[in-house]
Formats: structure tokens, sequence, C-alpha cells
DNA sequence: CGGCAATTTGATATCCATCAATCGGTGTGG
DNA sequence: CCACACCGATTGATGGATATCAAATTGCCG
């Protein structure tokens, strides 16, 4: 289930989400949403192809895109009775669907697999803190940089590419939309496409159509994103 | 040991915590160091008294406070051998000691204190979540408003005050200084001072001393702040 | 090929950052 | 006890990055 043996990347493997292994599957369009904010938290999912995006939204329409879920990603956290967020497909999603009383029930009966969960929460964490460096302290185009090489690491992690030199990771997909891109860097989508523009003209990226750009200068890009590596602890490059 | 019988608050108690009950206690002078990013990860905390910042700092020197810490709170999550933030004494502040095999070895006997902690690191994962939502949707104002009503849900939770409209929750210290604020609600000092100063234009809040502040019109900062109460799940005021 | 939505580009406005004094409290030494 | 010095906070003047408003363009899908 989820990702097959990631050499180097990924120590302990997450191994409550066996818990999908028999689960139903659910094909998902675009748009579709998942999860509703308000509704009750009674289904957990992992996704097997395509991405999903983690939504707030208040009343006034501002919307902040809290995360982008990828295949393998466990998807229902919530300490709660009810969700407080919303999910939705950005692009044709098949998700595995496990009630939450059986995650529960595996959760309460074996420590291993608990101690997995708590592991995969903890690294929930520090990703997020990463998002609250970037939205606090960031430029627009460093935001861009690092999400560049954001979505740089999950095509590795989902493609099972060990080496990070493959001549592959050159090239990234973008599924989302620009405006998904902004309200996920605390931008708006005209800042996103200049900033796009910006990397380019300073031959950092070669855009090609609005959803794939190609790396043409990737110390560069860690340059700018102040980031060695996702995969590693420490991600604030050049550190005192 | 940590915070007393919260009525209806807080439900279920953080167990786990009495690992604490025996520890070693230490003073911190402000501005002393309890984590330093990229030590050892093999001790845990808890805040008997005082208030601590958790930072994230950049070699270029941009700093991002990641969260204050008050009585009660839990120090030291981490996935990994190694912190990848600082923790730092904002105030006087007492702390208890505990090795980090103690908080394991709980953990690997008792599944209640695993339920608990998870539970905890759950709250955590949403806190973090809304100051996600303030740092990439919301204006200056409406940071320090949240901001605000952030500092009068911790005096309510320290102090122990069940009702939320006990006369003394109008009066709101402020322990940490103008830059630590800034950096955590990713703006310039002067920016919060003007801030600040436009709350009290507007009769929303009246200044006294720059380390309180009484509040004039709960409402209106809930209104400016879009939430209704910290304590709640939903938090995001007037949903769909 | 045509039409619509997403993206890009352009012109302008706004909010916040930056730079620069000034103010105000606190502690110290004369 | 008061003068001075220091540090954080406030206030003021200006600049810059991003938002906003408004086309023009691209590209995708029928």
């Amino acid at each position: 289930m989820s990702t097959p043996e990631l050499p180097t990347l990924d120590l302990p493997q997450d191994i409550f989400l066996d818990i999908f292994d028999a689960a139903p599957l659910r094909d998902l369009a675009p748009g579709e949403v998942v999860i509703s904010a308000g509704g009750k938290a009674d289904q957990v999912f992992n996704i097997v192809s395509g991405v999903l995006r983690v939504c707030r939204t208040g009343t006034d329409g501002r919307r902040q895109v809290l995360s982008f879920l990828f295949p393998g990603n466990f998807v229902g956290l919530t300490a709660t009775e009810t969700y407080f967020f919303s999910v939705e497909a950005v692009t044709p999603t098949r998700i595995a669907c496990c009630p939450r009383h059986v995650l529960d029930a595996r959760l309460a009966s074996d420590p291993l697999a608990v101690r997995a969960f708590l592991n995969m929460m903890l690294r929930v964490v520090e990703d997020v803190l990463d998002v609250v460096y970037s939205l606090g302290q960031r430029t627009a185009r460093e935001r861009l940089a690092v999400f560049l090489l954001y979505l740089r690491h999950w095509r590795r992690l989902t493609q099972n590419l060990a080496n990070d030199r493959d001549p592959r990771l050159a090239d990234i997909d973008i599924p989302m939309s620009r405006e998904d891109i902004a309200d996920f860097l605390g931008l708006k989508k005209e800042t996103v496409s200049r900033s796009f523009k910006e990397l380019e003209t300073d031959q950092v990226i070669l855009r090609s159509g609005s959803h794939h750009v190609r790396v043409l200068d990737l110390s560069a890009l860690r340059e700018l994103a102040g980031i060695r590596d996702f995969a590693s602890p420490r991600r604030i490059a050049r550190s005192p």
C-alpha cells in the first residue's frame, strides 16, 4: 500500500496504513469534495493517485490552502468529532476509504501502529511549521522557489526516484491552478504569475505551458528558497 | 500537576504529563535558551510558570516565532533526534525537566497515555493551522486582534477563569516585546506598534504601558479577528 | 474552428517595510 | 534626589512589494 520501498528517504514505514489494504476505493473528479468543513469526522482516507488540497475558508471568501496531499498521504487527521477544514480533489484522484473506528481499533490494539501514527503526526507538524516560516518571513519569489522544490520532492517520492540528480527531476509538473498556489502561498494569482516570470527571466526555470516547468538552475532555486532538501530534518540552509 | 481542573475547557486531561510529577525544576531568566536548534533532543519539558517562545531563525537573521508556550504546555515535540527549532524564555520561567526516555517508556507502557499524547499533538496541529490562516490571509490589524484573543485565552486557562465574561479578562498582560509579537505575526515591530495604536484609536482597546491593554470592545475585537473562541474546535466565526 | 476559462500582462493603489528621530520608562551613579 | 544613559516603544516620512482593477492573450475542450 501507499509508497513502495523508499530507500533512505522515509525510514519507518507507516505500517498503520495497512488498514487501507482491503478498503473500498473511490474516484474523485477535479473539484470534488472529500471532506467538508463542519462535517462529521467518521472516515479516514489514503490517497492512491492524484492530488488533493486542504482548505480553510472564511465567510468573507478568503481561502487558505493549508496543504496539498499526494499519493501515500493520510487524510482525515482531527482531534474533534467534526472537521474544521475541507478537502477537495485538485486532479482526478483515487482514494481508499476506511471508517474511522477501524483506525481507532488498529491504534488501540497495536503499539507499533500507534508509534508510526505518532511519527507521522510529528512529520506533519514539522511540515506545517515550514509553511509558517514561509508565510511569515519569505518574499513572494522565495515562497514560489520553496513551492517548486516541494513539488519536486513529491515527484521524487511518488515516482520513487532514489537519486536526487535523476534527470527526470528537472521537469516539474504543477497539477494545481495559479489560484490554488496563490492561496497556499498567501499571495494573489497575479503575483504568482509574475513570480514565475521573474524566475524565468533570471534563467532559473523554463516554462512550457502553465502546468509544467523545467528547472534550469537547481542550486539557484535552492539558494532562493534557503532550503537544501525537503527530506532532511534541518531544512533551513547554511545554518549557524 | 500543570493546570488544575479546567471545568469544561479541556476535557481529556493530558495524563502523560504525570511524568513531570517528580521531575527536577529549572528556573530560566528572560532570554535564556532551553532548546537550541540542531541540539540533541534528549529531554522534554513542562512549563510550571512563565512564558517561552519557539523560534526558527534563518542565517540571514530572519526569525519566525513559531509559537509562544504557557504554563501547562509540553515542550520538546520532535520526530527526529535533533531539534530544528530553538526555545527561549520570554519571562522568568520555571520548567520541569524529564529525560526523553522516560516519556518514551511511559508511552510504550500506557495506551491511555499514548491516546492523550496523540490528542495533544492533534491540538497542536490545529493551533498551527490557525496560525497559517492568519499569516496567509489576515491583515496586520486582524492578526493583532487574533493575537490579543489568544493571550486572553491563555490568561483564562492559566488563571482558571471558568466564565468567559469574568471582568478580570478585560485586562490582558502582554509579556513579550513588540519584536517578539512582530516575528510571531509575520510583521515588523513598527507595524505592531501602529496596529496597537489603530485599535486604541478605534476604541477597541486601551493601552496602559506597553505590556498591558484593557479590552474596551470585545465583540469588535472578535469581529476583527473573525474568531469566536479559541477553546472551540471551529474557530472561524460566521461559518457558511 | 470557436468560445470560454485560466493565465498573463499592464496600470495604479494600498499596505506594510524601511529609515530616522523622538519619546518614555528604568536603573545607575553622582 | 536628580541627571544621565540606555533600551524598547512610538511616531513620522518615504519607499517598495504585493494587491487590485482592467485588459489582452493563451490554451484547452467541445
